[in-house]
DNA sequence: TTAGGGTTAG
């Protein structure tokens, strides 16, 4: 051991204290506590003639930060031990272990006469630091110096190829110097060649191999692992079981993902039980893997219980903590661990802040969103991984901040196909269906990202939302050329897409083609009956649904019991809400009572409908108020409305949609001072009413019509169709039905309201543009207005033209002057 | 002084 005499007179008198200071130094990584310092003062030449013995090796240990690191460089600087090859390359491993490359570099070019330590020691700066190409360089400038690599040169340099995904070359190489057998450097073969793809060629070797230790077992046990071949790699497991050998805390660690990754929780469990028959539950690895396991099954109790456990904790164990209970809704527990790991002087890194980011998004406090993405941003993470950019895109759109997930969307300089998908998928949930289909088409356009099954999963539902139907079969036709039709979340994309735009007959054929194990495709396919008005139907399926042994979920049920609402089975509705609970257990929850309330309501039973919210258990909310105020609108209840409007506006004070209903409710009555009064109310909260509208898809095209839109290019035309159109229909019985136009204006200036709204406008477009007697599709944002309703019974009689209207409650085919949801909606 | 095989991700 190399020892230095430094001089000491300002050094502590007990030396043993002072060593043991050193090493306390050495393991705290967050100590101020800085010994370098006073070696430089101590070593000026006035003290030298106190001379003592120090241990630099103890030096080299104890400097763990940067700070400590480059204290040391000047030290050795001062002392002139700056060009001892020795210290200088541990310098640079030094440099290397805290991750700053340049410094590496630096000391490195500084040294003159470089050994095969040196050498050695640069080549796995640059594997550790992520430059795999420099250090696969270094190996040939190092043979081209004429030094020889050795048993350490070769297992870095492996790793590098991996990673550049070519190894033939330094596979020969290490065939003329006959090290292939060395367990290390055969380990890293195995490893490369699991990367590449090539299993027989790495098994091959592994099977070869004259002598293997854990490292080699570990090998092609996690080759197998990280490159998809699970099962393989499980083999291999029980391989290592017969010959004897027992797993480490490696082998743990690598085969826990897989057990998660393969739904194997009992062959987690079982590990789980090896563990600490073996003693292995203190490694950090295998714990923090085992929070993971646990996590990925909602195994809550379990996951911390581990992390519980642990004697050590790094960044790792608190990142998997805070995933685990983000990941399975509870974003407060996890940010409560995210503070707590701060106070413990924990720096949060990228994948910390890819969980705070959702949990913020799932618990709603958009206060926080702010704070989180400057964080991000004062450390240029956004410019390091794209994951974290896409993080923050979803957080904000989930908050429903869309301003401020496109303009970060577009700041990510290298966006990956789950960016667009973020992007694709928060439009879509903040209903910009239109936005959401233009961005899929950005994306396509850019060509450099390829659409996978996210990308599918987040435009199909945004075609189906305006009912793009050209193009959402269009996309279908995509998905089959790239074989993912069977999967089943696509499949249950396009069951409601089709259902959605009143393709019954292909819902029905998709679903006879999908997977019908989980319950998923049955809920899709008994919601799209529903709205068809199809209830007795979606009744069938249910009774299939559990023939088949299929678990029906809460989402099942809420699919039921509208269908039941939209068809008026009041019974059977009321017998689905008693089952769920008796035969399922599943506990009512707001959205099956406003479902009931609704149910109740649009039958009529309006007193047994407030009756029933009144003995709720839960505290109703808005959704539960909303059903029985648009049942008082349908049946013309001022009264019982007036008491749901006044819950609805303390629950929910902002919503627009409810002062229309109420306002509504008063013009159906005459009431033009009620209407007043909430139309100022509504003007004084600064609220303006969702503007009404209407698509038509012409030519793979979406044409919007907003209600009184008078810019239209064919609006002359359009309108003089509606004028033509009513007088027909009033020959044949039409009335117009007033109580429809909320302004209190003159009988012809109501008609023209009437005849303007957005419906209306763009099924006068289709009849125009489209070749006679051809069915229309229109999709409306709002529910169709009654009148409009009455108006397209008779315009479809007229033209004798199917014509399709979905509203954002339901579905209504028009035909010979009837409608398919007999009138009630 | 230098090396292989391990745990977290939208």
């Amino acid at each position: 051991m190399l020892r230095l005499l430094i001089g000491g007179r300002s050094l502590p008198n007990c030396e043993s204290n002072y060593f043991s200071k050193l090493l306390h130094s050495s393991r705290c990584l967050h100590t101020s506590y800085s010994p370098i310092p006073n070696y430089i003062q101590t070593s000026s030449n006035e003290s030298r003639s106190h001379s003592r013995e120090i241990d630099i090796d103890l030096l080299f240990h104890s400097s763990t930060n940067t700070h400590l690191a480059k204290r040391l460089h000047a030290l050795l600087i001062v002392l002139g031990k700056v060009q001892s090859l020795f210290l200088s390359t541990r310098l640079l491993n030094l440099y290397s272990n805290l991750g700053h490359i340049s410094l590496c570099q630096q000391t490195f070019d500084q040294i003159s006469e470089k050994d095969v330590y040196t050498w050695n020691s640069i080549i796995s700066a640059y594997v550790r630091n992520g430059i795999p190409s420099d250090a696969v360089n270094s190996l040939y400038k190092m043979l081209k110096y004429e030094v020889k690599p050795d048993f350490y040169t070769f297992p870095p340099v492996l790793k590098a190829c991996r990673n550049l995904n070519d190894g033939s070359r330094i596979h020969s190489l290490i065939l003329r110097t006959g090290m292939e057998w060395d367990v290390f450097v055969a380990a890293s073969l195995v490893h490369m060649y699991c990367r590449f793809g090539l299993f027989d060629a790495a098994y091959q070797i592994f099977e070869n191999m004259p002598f293997r230790d854990m490292g080699c077992w570990n090998a092609i046990i996690s080759g197998f692992c990280q490159n998809g071949k699970g099962e393989k790699a499980l083999e291999v497991l029980e391989e290592m079981r017969i010959e004897g050998i027992k797993m480490d805390s490696v082998t743990v660690s690598t085969i826990l993902p897989v057990c998660a990754q393969m739904d194997d929780m009992v062959q987690g469990r079982l590990t789980h039980l090896y563990v600490v028959k073996h003693g292995l539950e203190l490694d950090l690895f295998v714990g923090n893997a085992f929070i993971n396991f646990y996590a990925k099954f909602g195994e809550l109790e379990q996951a911390q219980k581990v992390f519980d456990s642990l004697v050590t904790r790094d960044l790792i164990s608190w990142n998997s903590i805070i995933a685990a209970y983000e990941q399975n809704n509870n974003p407060d527990r996890a940010l409560n661990f995210f503070h707590e790991m701060l106070m413990y002087g924990f720096k949060p890194d990228l994948l910390t802040l890819v969980s705070v980011a959702s949990s913020i998004a799932q618990s709603r406090e958009s206060q926080s969103s702010r704070c989180v993405h400057g964080f991000i941003l004062r450390r240029c993470w956004f410019e390091k991984d794209v994951i974290i950019g896409n993080a923050v895109v979803d957080m904000y759109a989930k908050l429903g901040d869309v301003d401020s997930a496109r303009k970060l969307f577009y700041k990510i300089s290298l966006k990956d196909v789950v960016s667009w998908n973020t992007m694709i998928t928060g439009y879509g949930q903040n209903g910009l269906a239109n936005e959401a289909i233009e961005v899929y088409h950005t994306m396509v356009e850019t060509e450099y990202v390829t659409p996978n099954q996210g990308t599918w999963a987040s435009i199909i539902p945004a075609y189906a939302h305006i009912g793009a139907l050209k193009e959402g079969a269009a996309t279908h036709g995509r998905v089959l050329k790239t074989g993912q039709l069977f999967d089943v979340f696509i499949g249950t994309c396009l069951i409601d897409l089709y259902g959605k735009c009143g393709k019954m007959e292909d819902t029905m054929n998709l679903f006879n083609e999908v997977s019908k194990t989980s319950s998923v495709p049955w809920n899709a396919v008994i919601s799209c009956l529903g709205i068809h008005g199809h209830g007795e139907t979606s009744l069938k399926l249910f009774r299939d649904m559990i023939d088949d042994g299929v678990q029906p979920d809460t989402i099942t049920f809420i699919s039921l019991l509208s269908a039941c609402s939209h068809s008026g089975l009041v019974e059977q509705g009321e017998w689905c809400f008693d089952v769920m609970q008796q035969d399922y257990g599943i506990k009512p929850g707001l959205k099956h009572y406003g479902c009931l309330v609704d149910l109740l309501g649009r039958a009529g039973q309006l007193e047994k409908a407030y009756n029933f919210i009144k003995n709720m258990p839960l505290q109703p909310d808005a959704s539960v108020w909303g059903a029985l105020l648009g049942a008082c609108r349908i049946h013309g209840n001022a009264d019982l409305g007036k008491l749901a409007s006044d819950r609805l506006l303390e629950v929910d004070p902002d919503n627009v949609g409810y002062y229309v209903l109420l306002s509504n409710i008063y013009a159906n009555a005459g009431k033009w001072d009620g209407v007043n009064r909430v139309r100022s109310l509504a003007n004084s909260k600064g609220l303006k009413k969702t503007p009404g509208w209407s698509s038509i898809e012409l030519n793979n095209k979406m044409e919007v019509f907003y209600t009184g839109n008078q810019s239209h290019p064919q609006c002359d035309e359009i309108y003089g169709e509606l004028e033509n159109l009513t007088a027909k229909m009033k020959i044949l019985g039409y009335i117009p039905d007033y109580s429809f136009v909320l302004q209190d204006v003159e009988e012809d200036e109501k008609q023209h309201i009437l005849s303007s709204h957005s419906e209306r406008l763009a099924i006068a477009y289709g009849i125009i543009n489209t070749p006679a007697r051809t069915p229309i599709r229109i999709f409306k944002n709002l529910r169709v207005c009654g009148d409009c309703h009455t108006a397209t019974k008779f315009i479809s009689r007229i033209t004798e033209r199917e014509i399709i209207v979905r509203d954002s409650n339901r579905f209504h085919n028009f035909k010979d002057g009837v409608c398919s949801c007999g009138d009630y909606w």
